[in-house]
DNA sequence: TCTACTATCACATTTGAACTGA
DNA sequence: ATCAGTTCAAATGTGATAGTAG
């Protein structure tokens, strides 16, 4: 079998992989949480995606979108996250585009993806095109790759969705898991940085550091446990930034152009326990914002959630069916024909048009 | 009282315009 | 005039804290 088995996801002849995926899974293993902020937070890790067997000289656009993981809210209770009721409405659905979209699948395929820039918000009333999240509840993003050469066909062009269940996070406005803010602190920069100019400065930040240190409590998130140690190893990523780009906006604020910056993290995997999430299939309610609505995508996805540990189960797709099943939530049969037009949907991306 | 959220802080990293030289 | 480097000031991003709101 092949090496790139964990990672990557393969739907007809088109492959997406996971390029951070030793950092997302470190995080994983213990529950990853993402701040959100009402001005809107990066995140960390980053999605950082690349593709491969695209046709070299077709135009695609490139998405990133947010898909609720569960239906329910949660809160941390002393050491671990609790179910907390059902879970708020829907936000505005949002989805981010990769700012070198429209481009010609070599391009693509050329290095790495990054979405370095989409930011995550709190803020329902966000004039900034962030993708708007509710506190508390679970997300996993979703990527599609998009064949067209025109954002304003996305609704009509063919299209295939990928996720990855590693990177399913908790939105937080502040860390609860104080084993995330090391994990953040180790392999951030900026967190680095703050942190310790913080603790130089003295006095008011001075505290933390022990919070943290303190904070090898044992944290238990429901599911087998036994924790290790983070490795302390500061094996920073390089953010390998190659060349500046300069197109700034977009006909869209958040369509602005930013520059690769594909990750290599070397973070050994962590022995840390299993996080049990325990996500189920949901139904998004439809939605419309200035943006693209994704609500009628959850129709053509299958899923294989509850992610046990096994590496078969660290790659799986959502794969839109085809025009038949499509009606009735999940379909388990791909076609995996030769040709790779065969699966793509044809059916419209977003029903919706949002501009 | 408890939980969730927010503004603020200080500084390394990133950005990008101005500059230099070929 | 154009390009590739270089420099450097300004902008950005980051987690913890103290405070606010409910």
């Amino acid at each position: 079998m092949l090496p790139p088995a964990a990672d990557s996801i393969q739907q007809g002849s088109i492959r997406m992989t996971l390029e951070n995926a030793h950092l997302w899974k470190s995080f994983h293993n213990i529950g990853t949480e993402m701040i959100i902020t009402k001005h809107g937070r990066r995140m960390f890790p980053h999605c950082s995606v690349s593709v491969s067997g695209l046709q070299p000289f077709a135009k695609y656009i490139i998405m990133v979108d947010m898909i609720p993981a569960d239906t329910f809210k949660y809160k941390w209770k002393k050491e671990q996250w609790e179910w907390a009721g059902k879970a708020e409405p829907q936000p505005p659905c949002r989805s981010y585009m990769h700012p070198d979209s429209p481009a010609p699948g070599s391009h693509w395929m050329k290095q790495s993806l990054s979405f370095l820039k989409m930011k995550l918000t709190n803020n329902t009333l966000d004039q900034h095109g962030h993708i708007i999240l509710h506190s508390m509840h679970r997300y996993y993003p979703r990527f599609h790759v998009i064949q067209t050469d025109s954002p304003y066909l996305v609704r009509w062009a063919p299209f295939l969705s990928f996720s990855f269940p590693e990177m399913t996070f908790t939105a937080v406005t502040a860390y609860q898991n104080p084993k995330i803010t090391k994990l953040k602190i180790d392999h951030n920069p900026f967190a680095k940085a703050f942190r310790e100019g913080g603790t130089h400065s003295q006095g008011k930040r001075c505290r933390p550091s022990e919070k943290t240190s303190s904070g090898d409590r044992k944290i238990v998130c429901k599911g087998p446990s036994g924790l290790q140690r983070t490795p302390s190893s500061t094996q920073s990523e390089e953010a390998d930034k190659s060349h500046a780009q300069t197109m700034k906006q977009g006909p869209h604020p958040s369509w602005s152009k930013e520059q690769d910056a594909s990750e290599s993290l070397h973070g050994e995997p962590l022995d840390l326990h299993e996080y049990d999430y325990s996500c189920e299939e949901q139904m998004v309610p439809a939605s419309v914002t200035y943006q693209h609505d994704r609500s009628d995508l959850r129709s053509v996805e299958y899923t294989r959630f509850g992610f046990p540990s096994s590496e078969a189960d660290t790659s799986y797709a959502f794969a839109p069916a085809d025009q038949g099943t499509r009606q009735h939530g999940s379909s388990h049969h791909h076609h995996h024909h030769p040709s790779n037009t065969a699966d793509w949907s044809q059916y419209p991306l977003f029903s919706y048009s949002c501009w």
